[in-house]
DNA sequence: TATTGTTATACTCTATAACTATA
DNA sequence: TATAGTTATAGAGTATAACAATA
């Protein structure tokens, strides 16, 4: 039972592997937030890297409703990491953006999962790193390829 | 600022298409469970693995307190997934096992996560594949030196 | 008295449903 | 009336602190 012609066998192997990848991945954010929590943490860096938008369209990002995007958007806006404004044309359509503090967190965080990746990275050889990468990148064109079903 | 002499860069390209795999190997649970949240389902996941064990160590397993540990068991047993037995020798020690419901749910999960991976691994070239498990064969084997201090 | 587990309480996150205010 | 957002309410998950039972 080792390699046939199903990829059974390499799915349990990659998926036992990249457990530490993930935990490595999720270190970095829990030295830097301290005080933010995960879901927290994916809207600050969904409206970092969306521009400032609405509400609405934050849930759509996060695949949230919009009562859960409304209620983090509270919490965040209550911490001083978000902002709210009424939409200029449309006064339904409120538009959230980054703070200052908001936006020094999310660079704390970045800088936190560097340092933390990079510190196992820097343990490997050069072919190593490269074939990680080369795996990894491939395996996402792959599965975004399968998500177009 | 390109490669420099750090890994930075690359721990933000590896950062960035982990993502992709994190996501696929979520995938497989969010789909054979559907009724089991995640935390549950991690707590069955020790269970199985650790065999019949207490509340405080698998509360120690999942890094969580005794309470909450004592919570998720809760729910999990009015589902009629996980059992409690008051302990033989030490009637405080309450150890919790598997039920065949619970067994069979676990199962479902891993053949899902398969399936799901072995799809995406279908569709990249055998080099790449080798590229991906022996990058991440790697990337395990040095998270666990550098955790090791 | 120390240990194991549970219960009390509180907060975050999420969802469904009802409500408000625009348009 | 349709839409964007909010609020009401409820359940899961987790934490701290108080409590019960056993050792």
């Amino acid at each position: 039972m080792r390699h046939k012609d199903s990829h059974d066998w390499l799915a349990g192997e990659i998926g036992a592997a990249a457990e530490s990848l993930v935990l490595a991945w999720a270190r970095g954010e829990e030295q830097a937030h301290g005080t933010v929590s995960v879901p927290q943490l994916r809207a600050l860096f969904a409206v970092d890297a969306h521009g400032p938008l609405t509400v609405g369209r934050l849930g759509t990002l996060l695949d949230a409703l919009p009562s859960s995007a409304s209620r983090l958007c509270d919490r965040l806006e209550a911490t001083g990491l978000l902002a709210r404004q009424a939409g200029a044309s449309d006064r339904r359509a409120t538009t959230v953006s980054l703070t200052p503090a908001g936006r020094e967190l999310l660079d704390d965080v970045r800088r936190a999962r560097q340092r933390h990746l990079g510190e196992i990275l820097a343990a490997m050889s050069p072919e190593q790193r490269t074939a990680l990468l080369e795996g990894l990148t491939e395996f996402a064109r792959a599965a975004a390829r399968a998500n177009d079903d």
